[in-house]
DNA sequence: AAAATAGTCAACCTGATGGTTTAATATTTC
DNA sequence: GAAATATTAAACCATCAGGTTGACTATTTT
């Protein structure tokens, strides 16, 4: 169950980062994190034609990262975290390379505090 | 310290997610993550052209995801992890958006189990 | 019915991407 | 020193990305 959601999909990884990697696709992302919002809101705080900001949503609908409600005229846009977490499913087979570097520097700083607390503190 | 890895750094965030959004290019980092490979080498399972290898580690580079170190005609390349801990660290925030799926999944198969354990399985 | 609103679509522009090939540079080997 | 090796650089190509504008569709308001 969890391999499926770390399992590789490289058409879907492409479609997820590539859609990260536009800072203004990610803000959406954020403004979505806090509920429903419809294209022209999303467009809003860029200064962003419609059409420009309706070019964002189509990329991250297609990354799988939003889902879309249509009522009347209006399309409301929301978060669909699932895609987000293939990314970290991705990126979390490199954990240990990070928190390697992490335990080194921990015990650097343990090493600095026990040194100090040795009293040769001045 | 932690906020120092999970901070916004706009440009930096930009250039990982799109290295990572090529299949090729998460390939070679699946290759440094057994250690230091040359260009060549890490050319060599695509088939690609050794200039084509060498721009997609310049794209590693930028990003900050890999090191290059020169040894006479030989570039070796390494891993250089962190930048995919901010690559992390920024979807950690969207964790709780999954795990709240994760959890109305597992509180069903719960269910489902209890159900069958009360002995109206057939 | 007319006007305003929400959005898409298509055409267009500029600049980046992913790939190639050919030439050039630096190093190593013979 | 000549030949082979490892790599970059530069030019080129096709396609994609991010953005705009203008025309169109569908709904809502007046």
């Amino acid at each position: 169950m969890l391999n499926r959601m770390v399992e590789q999909q490289p058409a879907t990884l492409d479609a997820v980062f590539h859609a990260l990697s536009d800072a203004t696709r990610r803000s959406m992302l954020r403004e979505l994190s806090e509920g429903e919002r419809s294209i022209g809101a999303l467009a809003a705080p860029f200064s962003m034609s419609f059409a420009g900001a309706s070019k964002h949503v189509k990329v991250l609908e297609r990354a799988g990262l939003v889902r879309r409600r249509v009522v009347g005229r209006t399309h409301y846009c929301r978060l669909e975290a699932a895609g987000l977490a293939e990314a970290q499913g991705w990126l979390s087979y490199y954990e240990r390379f990070w928190n390697r570097r992490l335990d080194v520097l921990e015990a650097l700083l343990r090493a600095e505090d026990e040194h100090a607390e040795a009293g040769d503190e001045k």
